[in-house]
DNA sequence: GACCCATACGAACGATCGTGCTATTGGAGC
DNA sequence: GCTCCAATAGCACGATCGTTCGTATGGGTC
């Protein structure tokens, strides 16, 4: 422990940093050894390879998208609450800690046909995000949040394709109102799915609240 | 025109695959002089630059675009045919004719974070798709196919996420559905903006249908 | 036939790449 | 205080990178 994984989780989260914006490929120890004011060969012996490297990256991200996306959303109760605070945690992600935005995204485009060991873990990590978006939504028809006839795939295949959506308009097109576009459509998808039970449970509480 | 232009042409359609594949920032001069049997300088002398070399089979990309896509679509009758002709021609688009798909997507997530003359190409050709998507609902509108209070940029933004998703999946997750999912999501996003009147008329083609 | 200019080639440059090997260091455990 | 081992450094390697330069070549124009 301490001095020596000290260093390397340095490293791995300055990599980290420069992923986001340039992506894995662009990574090069002499460019890290520069920055990390150390020397190359130092620095390469804490990963062997530049596979190695790389994976670890990747690795940490995951990690930390688990820790700040998924598990703070579990937090919040089954159902409709729950995905609405995966969805805000998932826009917290990718507007603020990496100065290039989510590298998941980045390294999906990057490695989707460089086959590898790089390309099984992004693969891994993004069937089970996508299957964990779809668990909600069947925990959500369980809470009788969501209709019964829900295609909880097809919801996850929508919700994630507007954050898709999202990172492009904000990255790249610095769209002021990518925010209000994705709440919309968050908004928008969640109703269609809505049962008419919690519609129903949903209007009384707004009349309590305007009537209050 | 003739021997130099050809060779150029043939040049920047093979890195064009590469590009698609593995991104513009994948691509040499010499995996490319080698993979057309030329020298390095000799290939080098048609492009100046390795930036010039990427802006131009960037370029490419965006006409071979505007002509499969956007050209092939504006055939199609104003309102709800052309969105539908533009759906296609882009699912087209991103299935065949690249082996790594859609080259803008791939150049869009490359450069979101590297500012440069190639950023603001990227920038500038997804600009002027988005607000082509824009337009289209527009006419969808005037046609009378489309509600009066659509809110067209609002339709760009969930139609292109759609796409991006459909990316995704295809890409990486090699999802046998990822084709009918973004169907089904297309579909439901046109009728969600539907008029009153054009949902009428749907009805009625429908039933000749089926009693005809 | 003489000339010209676009096209291509070969060789070389400095830089950087990933990756080995062999010291040197410096702190923890005895 | 000594020993040991993990951490870091130094140096060198072959390869490839983008780019430059000088030179051939060969088809089109006078």
């Amino acid at each position: 422990m301490s001095k020596g994984s000290n260093t390397k989780a340095s490293i791995i989260n300055l990599a980290l940093d420069f992923a986001s914006r340039r992506g894995l490929e662009s990574l090069s120890f002499g460019e890290l050894a520069q920055e990390m004011k150390m020397s190359k060969s130092g620095l390469f012996a804490h990963f062997k390879s530049r596979e190695n490297l790389q994976i670890m990256v990747f690795q940490r991200a995951s990690d930390i998208f688990t820790e700040k996306v998924v598990k703070s959303a579990v937090r919040a109760p089954r159902g409709v609450p729950r995905i609405r605070a995966i969805c805000e945690n998932w826009i917290r992600w990718d507007t603020s800690g990496f100065p290039g935005g989510c590298p998941i995204i980045t390294a999906t485009i990057e490695f989707d046909d460089r086959p590898g060991r790089l390309r099984e873990h992004v693969f891994k990590v993004q069937g089970e995000w996508i299957s964990g978006l779809s668990f909600a939504a069947e925990l959500a028809i369980a809470e009788g949040h969501f209709r019964e006839d829900c295609d909880t795939k097809q919801f996850a295949y929508e919700l994630y394709s507007f954050m898709l959506g999202f990172h492009l308009y904000k990255r790249m097109l610095n769209d002021p109102g990518a925010m209000s576009k994705s709440v919309a459509a968050f908004d928008d998808l969640l109703y269609r799915n809505y049962s008419e039970e919690y519609k129903r449970q949903l209007k009384v509480t707004e009349n309590r609240e305007i009537y209050s």
